[in-house]
DNA sequence: CGGAGAATTGAATTTTATCAACTGATGTGG
DNA sequence: CCACATCAGTTGATAAAATTCAATTCTCCG
């Protein structure tokens, strides 16, 4: 096991709460090892049960939903910090699938700990319904989104979530609007409900307005004003979250 | 307080799971009152932090975010049983908001309770966790619907999804396939992200086809399985379900 | 009886998807 | 080292889907 929670290089961004040493060890305790995926590697399966559950510590991935026919719907992009399978410990089965973007390393814990969990560290298990209930949240603006705006706005609006939460996850710098992205611009298309051809004009009018580009695996955001207007104008939000 | 949680009526729902004498106890205890809440009214504000939470012990409503632009999204419709206000409990406030649809009955507890409910009755604080996993589930599927089947198949998946948890929550018989509609056909356009005037082409053609009518406040299915195929075939699934 | 809100229908317009072709990068086997 | 296949991105032309606009009906309510 090479990370102890107490020396978690994520606990030291300032996105996440701090914790009380003995909420610390409580999560270490029940982490149970580590786990290195490769890129392009399923993590979570839909229509399984998992024993497992993950923190994500390094790398990128995917959440989707395979339709009864075959269409694919991207539910969100997974960045470090992320909590992953909390469906599968919770109800019976995982409901979509994560699969790896990147190479990642993962954090393990067991489903049957969770419970316990919850007995002997409420506050933790406080924070997990923080998470779930952060997760309905992202949920629900993104299918506001897809269901409201127009093609053009729904592509701003995703360029501007994914380059908030690589800063939030401390995979890019604060404020250059710059940040790596491994995802194929299918990714995006099937997060947005467009066709990749659409995407991708879109992309290249909100390049050719200054606004932003995406090429070579590299999100730049020249115009982060701009941006949002594009986007409809959410205001930028911030919230310290917990990490389990 | 008209009904103490021993003798709550939803509880006789097959759907909902049974509960040891000591976590009804613990529920009553916490339970602050009923609230009654006549139709078109508010009970949250998105963007409001909100002392109270709800569970809806009778009639119909709907959570709806409005964005900056003014569009409206419909992210869902509330049902007796239904959990409201976890989001501005556990997180600072509500991002979106909940309207009734029909006079309403509301359960009210105190949002600073929860944290104690998490230390006293771990059990329960699962099953808090479990209706927000469920919530998510649910945003996860109509998220997928919206972004990627066409109109008629959204709307067939609208009407399933609407008869399903009036069946569920004890407002229809389980076999009839019709249930009051207290809802405006503007409300089910907002949820599947299309306009009124081609939702309404799209029941018209259900109907054409025999699958459905929803006509006067009365939605009746008459061939479920018509009616499934229509929407992509998602198989019918059901699950217990904590009542908090 | 008049008016407001909701449902319905047809027609014109816009948006987005589909189809098809081409580029550039990457990788493989001969 | 080159021919060849593959995969992601790009672009233009065409077709389909859904929106908007407009007008009408119906019901409920004062």
């Amino acid at each position: 096991m090479e990370v102890i929670c107490a020396e978690c290089p994520l606990r030291r961004l300032p996105a996440f709460q701090s914790l009380t040493g003995d909420d610390l060890a409580v999560t270490d305790r029940l982490k149970r090892g580590e786990l290195r995926v490769e890129a392009g590697m399923p993590i979570l399966m839909q229509g399984a049960t998992s024993p497992q559950l993950f923190t994500v510590l390094r790398g990128q991935g995917l959440r989707t939903k395979t339709l009864p026919d075959g269409e694919r719907q991207v539910l969100g992009f997974v960045f470090p910090g992320d909590f992953l399978g909390l469906q599968a410990a919770v109800m019976a089965e995982m409901e979509h699938s994560v699969e790896a973007a990147t190479d990642m390393l993962l954090c393990v814990f067991d489903r049957n700990d969770l419970r316990q969990l919850y007995q002997d560290a409420p506050r933790r298990a406080f924070d997990v319904t923080w998470l779930a209930a952060m997760e309905e949240s992202l949920l629900s603006e993104a299918l506001a989104t897809v269901g409201q705006l127009p093609a053009r706005a729904r592509v701003a609006w995703g360029l501007l979530k994914l380059l908030q939460r690589a800063e939030v996850s401390g995979l890019a710098p604060a404020d250059e609007g710059r940040a790596a992205m491994p995802f194929r611009q299918q990714d995006l298309a099937d997060a947005l409900g467009l066709s990749v051809v659409h995407t991708n004009k879109m992309l290249a009018a909100l390049r050719a307005d200054g606004l932003a580009t995406w090429r070579d695996g590299v999100l730049d955001v020249h115009d982060r004003a701009g941006l949002a207007r594009a986007a409809g104008i959410p205001p930028e939000t911030k919230r310290d979250r917990p990490l389990i």
